[in-house]
DNA sequence: AAGCAAGATGAAACCGGTTACAAAAGAGCA
DNA sequence: TGCTCTTTTGTAACCGGTTTCATCTTGCTT
């Protein structure tokens, strides 16, 4: 087995204190250049590598940030990881990952394990919103404890309205495929949400609502689909919807899962998209884009998303103080026919 | 600032040394029950977390794996990620994760960093195959160095044959498929694959040449096509394929990307996949099932995979010495219409 | 009541780094 | 040569846990 070499074993073998090793380790102050080169070699003949676990204990801070997300099969949060991975990558951070799985309780306990690891920052995206007294109180707790910067991402509960946070201005998003669609003449527009007790279902309702009121086109709530954000429920959602009597001739679905299980259900009616029935979905979703589907949707840039979060993460570990940042991405309508 | 408590402060207020801490903390050997319970009171109500920082120093080991894979973007990745996390969290692992985005110097940077993390165990699929003798004197060295198991995923490279490693009969996969196309009575099949100084896209051209040669097909070598793995390099590929004066009549793509790059050449011109032009992709593409496209595929369960990975590399953390694994996966086929 | 083993606890060293402070070694100058 | 003032280096404490070994209580046995 290779030895593991100790900054001991490197000053014992170049005749130094282990102090002077570690200067020449962070290359700090004042080590004559010889003695620092001598040093070096030996550290380069040794393969020596400092353990990062006794460095964090000293220093009492890590180059670990936690990453929290709940759906970790969402493409969303995916392409979100891949920014983030591009700017920790650059930042010579080390990602813990962690997945909710929508689960608060999966949540406390990613969290409890992140302030195990004194990490040095969270880019977190709630499982849930915590509306309850009870519920904001230990998640207000769990956070405060971990003791460490947090950046929320793509949704901030009101629970939450005192951390920075990167999301995107999903009403507007919404809003705008409303307009498009009334435009292109419908009447009868649906919106598959999921229930109105989250934050993100409530924005996204706010841009439909205004939409149509705004077209003076009356709500009727039999459009109004609410379950969650998953495929199967969609897909359950979206047979009742498609086999209304007086069924709608446009939809929104509002994330990638929904779109799926709105087309899972209108496939298996041997239906298609068309005039009789369009839709619009929010994020792209590349293999249709690519087998041009025409399948319309709201792009978000998650990964644009991520690399922001992690911006605004690095920004509040420089400096813990300072003004609240919200920083809110504008998502854009990508149309092929209506 | 919520102060950070530690072991001492625990000891302190319940009069005890931290010794005595240590063991309830650990919930080990004998500790007076009475004792115990104080010590707990008073762990709750201060909300004391040890910090796995120290305890793995003094350990010598810590709870943390890596996770190393080329393409995080990649569907095929990101469903084995979702495996790997499944198991990792109810082992209570924690999971730092590098990308290595295909690249030889990154995947160095990572192990290192790896090795600074003193990490019990490795889930790794190298960036390349580290054929030349410096090169592989070099991971040799930075995976020995590593000093932790090592659990190789999706390839094993003939320099990596001494560790464990969970992977598919992709060549098998192949050649069924192959076989498949020719049964449908397809005569000119062509294999959209990666060059073949990669093990991975030799493995499945082997199972391309077998089936052709099984059926006394000779191969044409203007029907392979050689690139990477990439989108935009089997794009490119396609579209040469596609325009081919005496082009084959069915295609192999040997990857996610390469079916969406192939797909997406198809599609630009105007065509889609019919009898004289079918294809069989490895790996499924979700989106494609559900509206129905009726594109074929070999399936390859890549979260089991993740599963298998992790499963292995507890085993080994456990026992570090024992006959090497090799599990090797299979994968069936989707045949929708040739 | 003495003897002894088992049970409970504490003292101190250790893990591998960092860092405040002190000390030693040179450099510059009168 | 002696006296500062820098540079360079070393000593030792510390970070927050674990663990070995010794010590102190117990209760049990006779």
């Amino acid at each position: 087995m290779a030895k593991e070499f100790t900054i001991n074993d490197i000053a014992r073998e170049a005749c130094v204190s282990k102090a002077t090793v570690s200067r020449v380790l962070n290359n700090s102050a004042s080590v004559k250049p010889e003695t620092k080169l001598r040093v070096q070699q030996i550290m380069e003949q040794r393969r020596f590598t400092p353990s990062a676990t006794a460095r964090s204990l000293s220093r009492q801070s890590s180059n670990s940030i936690g990453v929290l997300v709940p759906e970790i099969d969402n493409p969303f949060f995916g392409e979100m990881f891949q920014g983030i991975m591009e700017i920790a990558d650059k930042k010579n951070l080390v990602v813990m990952y962690f997945n909710s799985d929508d689960s608060a309780d999966k949540d406390r306990r990613a969290l409890l394990s992140l302030k195990e690891h004194r990490i040095c920052g969270l880019l977190y995206t709630p499982a849930m919103d915590y509306t309850t007294k009870s519920q904001q109180k230990e998640i207000d707790k769990l956070l405060t404890d971990l003791d460490a910067p947090i950046v929320l991402m793509d949704r901030q509960p009101d629970s939450l309205s005192t951390y920075d946070c990167v999301s995107f201005d999903d009403e507007t998003g919404i809003y705008e495929a409303a307009k498009a669609l009334i435009g292109a003449g419908h009447r009868k527009v649906a919106i598959l949400n999921a229930t109105l007790d989250r934050v993100l279902a409530r924005t996204r309702y706010r841009g439909y609502e205004r939409a149509l009121e705004e077209e003076g086109i009356p709500l009727e709530k039999r459009y109004v689909f609410e379950g969650d954000y998953r495929m199967h429920t969609a897909y359950q959602l979206a047979r009742e919807l498609l086999s209304m009597e007086d069924r709608p001739t446009a939809v929104i679905t509002c994330n990638n899962s929904t779109s799926l299980g709105f087309l899972k259900a209108l496939y298996e009616r041997g239906e298609r998209l068309s005039e009789d029935i369009a839709c619009i979905g929010l994020d792209r979703i590349e293999a249709l884009d690519i087998i041009k589907c025409k399948f319309n949707y709201i792009e978000r840039d998650a990964k644009q998303m991520g690399r922001r979060a992690l911006g605004l993460l690095s920004e509040r570990i420089q400096k813990p103080d300072g003004v609240i940042k919200q920083i809110i991405l504008t998502p854009s309508l990508r149309i092929y026919e209506l």
